[in-house]
DNA sequence: CTAGGTGCAAAAGGTTTGCGGTTAA
DNA sequence: TTAACCGCAAACCTTTTGCACCTAG
């Protein structure tokens, strides 16, 4: 029976990791918008709200995050990792032309069970689909201008 | 009608790109193990049998390649691009503790039809799956000693 | 009190770029 | 012949690391 409303701090408590007020900023900063910004972008949001709040602190605030389960790094963007808080499966599409990152709601017929050779233990599905969005894809083609 | 062995040189020529020896090596180098080498890999492999070949070439050509569909990028280790020249759909496997990358079978299920915004050009899906693989899961945790 | 977290600055590591020379077609 | 490609080395950019200080529990 999870609570309909946890709150930021009742799930860093809960999921056991140190509550210290920029791992509070830099969720908050991945929550206040729903796009999958990059750990610079991260860091820019939240060094709004906290100046003193150093890039090698959001990455390691990220990676506590991530490690606990309480959001999700997206590699559909070789050029740098982003970070997504919402936890319910879904995969991404990246767009090649303007770097556009949005979710997409996974087919009810995507299986979860996967051949692995026995004793493999997967710990985490991620599907990024590439190609180009509706909005670059009606303008004229900008990799051949 | 595809030819039932084509070999890379036909199929780069069918693909349009410029046939280089470089090119020639480094999807030789791709073909001769079925593991997934990072570009430092395919140049360690390529340049033994072409002393003079550069990194920044192979980099180009594992680019090109790409881009003409001979072989895949796979990007589950974020650490480094890997390379694949297995054309048939299927995901990746990569074990978070030993690094190990290998192929995963798509279940059939697995629907091909994705609910994108209308006008969104889908043009490859990567299936990346983590975890620990078989080999690690039996040996003590080592992320624990 | 103290294990764990932070800030800083420097380093690491993968990848890209600019440019002069070379080559496949 | 020439647009495309190569080799080299430097630059770039994201991410990691070492260390002194600080703080949540």
């Amino acid at each position: 029976m999870k609570p309909q409303s946890e709150t930021s701090d009742d799930a860093m408590t809960r999921s056991g990791i140190r509550l210290t007020p920029q791992r509070r900023y830099v969720y908050e900063a991945l929550m206040e918008k729903r796009d999958h910004p990059t750990a610079l972008e991260v860091f820019l949001r939240a060094k709004a709200r906290m100046p003193s709040l150093s890039l090698a602190t959001v990455y390691n605030c990220l990676d506590a995050l991530t490690e606990s389960g309480l959001i999700r790094q997206v590699n559909c963007d070789r050029a740098s990792s982003r970070y997504c808080p919402n936890l319910i499966p879904h995969g991404h599409f990246f767009c090649k032309e303007c770097g556009v990152v949005f979710d997409v709601p996974l087919n009810p017929s995507l299986a979860t069970e996967w051949e692995v050779p026995q004793g493999t233990l997967v710990s985490h599905v991620e599907i990024n689909l590439r190609g180009t969005c509706a909005s670059c894809a009606q303008k004229p083609n900008t990799s051949t201008l």
